[in-house]
DNA sequence: TGTTAGCACTCTAATCAAAAGAGTGCTAAC
DNA sequence: GTTAGCACTCTTTTGATTAGAGTGCTAACA
């Protein structure tokens, strides 16, 4: 029985998702025979959704219950039926910059509001360095018994540590380390800095072997970048608002998932298309996760470009009935605004 | 009628506290006469059941139920009849150090400990500084656009920022500016930087009066502190192990309070006592929290101490019969263990 | 005078049956 | 091919009954 989807099936379907979308409820015949552009009996609709049955785009939850859309179902809604709305979210800019000086404040700004105006959970991924070069380091005695290393990346991430001195150190010999370290280490990507680049720091910068160690181990974390993301969530309640994840059991692994950022681990994975229009937005539904508590939700995630090279992600969970219009809109226009506002920035 | 707590009613209150903290079930007569050590009849334990009621130690829930107890019940537990447990986490240590290289991780690995070992739900704050004094300040170019401000405060606390040049500057003029702000503003808290202060350097750097502004302008926003704090959140579905808090309402104006900072904010208020033993245990029942989505938590703080005049604090969240004793001293092991950490590190 | 046994009473929580409601599938007529 | 009609199924709601836990009070006891 392959997907033999006539004009009049598609547009029974497609009011069965509409219609669940707004309710969460079943939807039964009657319902949709007076669903609106529609003139068909219930008695048709019946026989019609007893194909779709067949066909593995609904399914009845009992036997004497309406119908509710598989999986299946929310995919071709979301490739093919989605209905764009904007101009809905034109003010995000407006609130978002009163106060958006720091990277996270704006960040977390952004979750907040993500959550606010769609009703479900939002998360946001701190920008990422995807092409990791180091573009700048600097080493500066703080006092007597601390160095401070300050490594800059490519588009001006900056990252630092503090380093605890066991023995005196000269300011002629940190100026000394610090030419070292730049003339040989800068515009190096990890894969680059390898065992030659090291050596020959090393030899430059004799009798100071253990600072330098110190100091390139942190370079090494800092480009590897396999710390915990740093993440910005809001909303998580919003999940309790939807009956069928309120249920203790999965809200509660549902929780833990995004508590243990288990969700931006995922993302990690993914590479981000450089489209500039479609902010590389994806939707993955149910098991599309790829996560056992998320099976019952979906998840709607979109780039923001901060700087060539360094991304950030969002992404927007909620119940596999979620409004994907909205979100995908609502998204769309936050990520505008994201990549403006870094454009001003970066200028 | 006022507090008659004879060595009986006591012992009996103690009892009853001790079965609710276990159970989270109304305590019956019956109950508390086989309880371990007394042997009074279950009758007369309902007569003294009866004063204590009187004396609002302990309520009803309905005619036909057993007793729980009240605030001030638990206030007098936690003031007078604690049992500290000791010895029993020492391993935390352990568990910890692994790969407590960052902060960040370090705190979040604290949070995660504690909220698997107490069960409840664990807040911890990223350190703040108290006594707010630039130590340090560096301004380096990071390319012809970029000036990379870096502050480092008491306590070797490290912010930065990147300002975006309109104009070309000389190496010579941020050789200058870097000796004018470290020679005006080392060694000052924010109650010093007065308007002569600024006055002065502003004199001495003359023609670049727009990037002092922004220098100064992050220097102030340093000083003040007043961004959102940094928190690390753990273990939040615990609260919904105890049947009192699950209740979709209540969790969900918890989950809202702890998401939002609240609690932490809050914590500002406050401050830290210097008392190495005790850590500035405090203890918050019900609405001593002071905010009215807690009324049905208790909550126990603990202050940990990173440098002098740098301090972060601990919060466990959990219902109103969490187990205080379990709690306290958990706390007191895992602000032991952060303080020896930091002061290795210190050193 | 303080303690205890006994009992009637109260309130909750659990159980169960019945009724209401929603929706289907099928048949027969259009 | 479409539709009206109806018997049937399954869930949800409702109400009533019951079992259980615990109390307060009275009266007896040491």
């Amino acid at each position: 029985m392959e997907d033999k989807l006539d004009d009049r099936k598609l547009k029974i379907l497609k009011a069965i998702i509409r219609t669940y979308l707004d309710t969460g409820e079943p939807v039964g015949s009657r319902t949709i025979s007076k669903y609106a552009g529609l003139n068909i009996s219930s008695a048709t609709i019946r026989n019609e959704m007893s194909d779709l049955e067949d066909m593995e785009y609904i399914i009845q939850p009992h036997t004497s219950a309406g119908r509710i859309p598989t999986d299946k179902a929310y995919r071709l809604y979301v490739d093919t039926m989605m209905v764009e709305r904007d101009s809905e979210y034109k003010d995000l800019k407006a609130k978002l910059e009163e106060k958006a000086g720091k990277l996270d404040t704006l960040l977390k700004q952004a979750a907040d509001l993500l959550a606010s105006t769609t009703n479900y959970t939002t998360i946001v991924s701190a920008p990422r360095v995807v092409t990791k070069k180091v573009k700048f380091i600097q080493l500066t005695k703080v006092d007597n018994d601390h160095l401070l290393t300050i490594v800059v990346l490519d588009g001006n991430i900056i990252r630092n540590n503090i380093i605890v001195l066991d023995e005196e150190i000269s300011d002629e010999d940190i100026a000394k380390l610090n030419f070292v370290m730049n003339t040989a280490l800068n515009g190096l990507s990890a894969d680059e800095m390898n065992i030659n680049v090291i050596q020959a720091v090393k030899a430059q910068s004799k009798g100071m072997s253990t600072i330098v160690d110190a100091v390139l181990d942190i370079i090494a974390s800092v480009l590897q970048d396999n710390g915990d993301p740093e993440v910005y969530t809001s909303g998580t309640t919003n999940m309790l608002k939807y009956p069928e994840l309120a249920d203790k059991e999965k809200f509660t692994s549902l929780l833990d998932t995004i508590e243990q950022n288990k969700l931006v681990t995922e993302w990690r994975e993914e590479i981000p298309s450089d489209d500039e229009e479609s902010h590389g937005i994806q939707v993955y539904i149910g098991d599309e996760t790829r996560l056992d508590s998320m099976k019952d939700c979906s998840m709607v995630t979109a780039t923001y470009r901060i700087h060539e090279g360094v991304y950030g992600r969002v992404g927007i969970v909620g119940p596999k009935r979620m409004d994907y219009d909205k979100v995908v809109s609502a998204l769309k226009s936050m990520m505008s605004e994201l990549d403006d506002i870094f454009k001003e920035k970066g200028e």
